[in-house]
DNA sequence: AAATAATAGTTTCATTTGTAACTATTTACA
DNA sequence: TGTAAATAGTTACAAATGAAACTATTATTT
């Protein structure tokens, strides 16, 4: 192997390029985190988006979902399909607007939903445990800048 | 719709959780980055990294790649195979040791480098546009915390 | 009121991706 | 030395994903 440039000069490291550390440490995070729900529960993680947006906001629509949990409508439409059978939600029809479906949690659904929100939020803590607390907040706000940013570009 | 629980209480809100929100920003820059190498070369993301890895470091194998673009071994062997079918890399024979290949960019490969990676530098800058030098480097320490929990959870 | 556009959601099909099994070669060790 | 284990890389198949076309319903325009 032959190592082409030096440190000094202006060249792209793979190693420190923004893009590159965000992908590669989202999906670590996301791997990790996806155990939870799909070792325990066989949840996908768009069903995972979809039930703990529900919870949050029950008898919503569909694309109210796309909005909030950062899904297409598609993702949204497959995700719900999935947690239909899997009778963790209900859905029903809207008689004010009968495009819109009215989603639900059923019983198993929050079941569900309470066994993975304590894990999920004992998740994030041990991924923050290393930050104190002055770290923490400066993460919250270097994401937000870099979120406005890159919704910009 | 009905909001369900406040503020106040400790429910986990979508919106906040870190992980969630590692996996949007990262998607988010990831489909405005790939536009630079998608758009004008038919590059993918893969591929991109298997260039400004070889970049780095010549003559040097599938598996060295693997250990630094964080892909794996499936997904190089896949990104290779395309650079060398639109000639941006060859590979040879390693007569040392014949499980291995040696990889490097063409004349073509380093001319698509060039082309691109004044423009991923320039993203990026833009990317960190809103960040003062300081957070910058916040910014850096923080994601190597994060990076250095998230492959020990 | 009829025609057109817009919205909500689903389905289809092609592409991408992930997992596991496979070949080829080299290393370890009994 | 010969057999097993490890490593490098590829291939094959199933599952996930994305883009576009589609149905159904409501809103807008003339």
């Amino acid at each position: 192997m032959t190592e082409i440039s030096s440190p000094e000069e202006n060249t792209l490291l793979l190693h420190d390029f923004l893009p590159y550390r965000l992908a590669v440490l989202a999906k670590i995070v996301g791997i990790s985190l996806s155990k939870i729900y799909r070792e325990k529960f066989g949840i996908t993680n768009q069903q995972w988006r979809v039930i703990f947006a529900l919870a949050r906001l029950a008898n919503c629509s569909a694309s109210h979902i796309v909005h909030h949990a950062a899904l297409d409508k598609v993702q949204v439409s497959r995700a719900v399909a999935g947690l239909i059978e899997k009778k963790l939600l209900e859905r029903s029809a809207d008689n004010i607007d009968r495009r819109n479906s009215i989603l639900n949690l059923t019983i198993e659904g929050w079941k569900v939903y309470d066994q993975i929100a304590p894990e999920a939020v004992a998740f994030e803590a041990r991924l923050k445990d290393s930050l104190d607390e002055r770290e923490a907040a400066e993460l919250d706000t270097l994401l937000s800048k870099l979120m406005d940013k890159a919704t910009k570009l």
